[in-house]
DNA sequence: ACAGAAATAGTCAGACTTGAGTATAGCGAA
DNA sequence: TTCGCTATACTCAAGTCTGACTATTTCTGT
């Protein structure tokens, strides 16, 4: 069993906010916290389904106009305590993220080091342009994610000073 | 079709080195390299037979005594070349990675404030301890793994860095 | 000498993920 | 008015991942 806790919370967290329809909660996803969470549209619904199965969160097909119908999901008393829990869980727990460049710097040495130098040049210029891109975020953003984005940035920062003392 | 591309490069970067069976490939990785990949041992056989499908490995069973068939894994001169290949990508590009425990973050306010603060205080606690395995991890590990291990604490750092901010 | 633990070597059902596809509605331009 | 493009709302087949399990061999303590 993966641990999807904190995609559940996300969308927990959501409809603990206002009931919403799939759609609208994945354009929500896509537009505010792409850069933060993975979670394409299709398992959105997968995982509001399981939400739903275990009784987080009702459905209800309604619909507006001559529009297609639409599944509006709405939290429930045991989804609230639900979403405590995973808060609280979230928030006391440290999970360290896995760095998938990490691997092609253990077999550096199969290749020249004057190439390894290049290739690596060429990486710090597409993390300067994810800080830049980072700091753009914060001008579009709403402030509540300032945190976050902050949280980002100084992992870039981190990055940035690893990848020069690789170089040199 | 996802990107398994840094867990091929670390299957195809063991199996340059020396043909291995899949028990010991997986004992490697377990050993040594669990703390910065991300790959369960049913998922290594799964792997390993795709790579097979696609022709840069060879398989061939051999037995050693009584013991049940192992199957060793040997790479070809097309594995080779993929390799090249996809070392080179992973050393010039920056994957960001996602970091799950910002989700809680967003939430926050759902709690009370110093209830938050006694959360955040144990999340910095496991940070600590996960940076003391780290440092132990470096006494440990071949000195191949300094880098790697370096790049792993700059992050920490940059974790408790944030986590302290946040406190204050 | 022999029971139980640990190591060896995988297999597989079932859960998770997602790109590609389906179907209808509104809207702008020619 | 009608052709095509975008927006709305999902669905699903196919690919991926892994916890739990099987089965045999070798050690270890008594």
């Amino acid at each position: 069993m993966p641990d999807h806790s904190e995609r559940q919370l996300l969308l927990l967290g959501l409809l603990r906010h206002q009931e919403m329809h799939g759609y609208q909660i994945n354009e929500f996803i896509d537009e505010q916290m792409a850069f933060c969470v993975d979670l394409k549209r299709s398992t959105a619904y997968y995982l509001l389904e399981r939400l739903r199965h275990e009784g987080y969160v009702t459905e209800e097909t309604e619909r507006t106009g001559n529009r297609p119908e639409r599944r509006v999901y709405r939290i429930t008393p045991a989804g609230e305590t639900h979403f405590q829990a995973l808060l609280r869980a979230n928030l006391a727990t440290y999970t360290p993220p896995t760095y998938a460049n990490d691997i092609g710097l253990i077999f550096h040495q199969h290749l020249p080091p004057a190439e390894v130098r290049t290739l690596l040049e060429t990486r710090r210029q597409n993390i300067l342009a994810h800080q830049q891109k980072l700091k753009s975020l914060a001008t579009v953003l709403p402030t509540d994610h300032l945190a976050i984005i902050r949280h980002h940035l100084i992992h870039v920062t981190a990055e940035l000073d690893w990848i020069e003392e690789q170089l040199a």
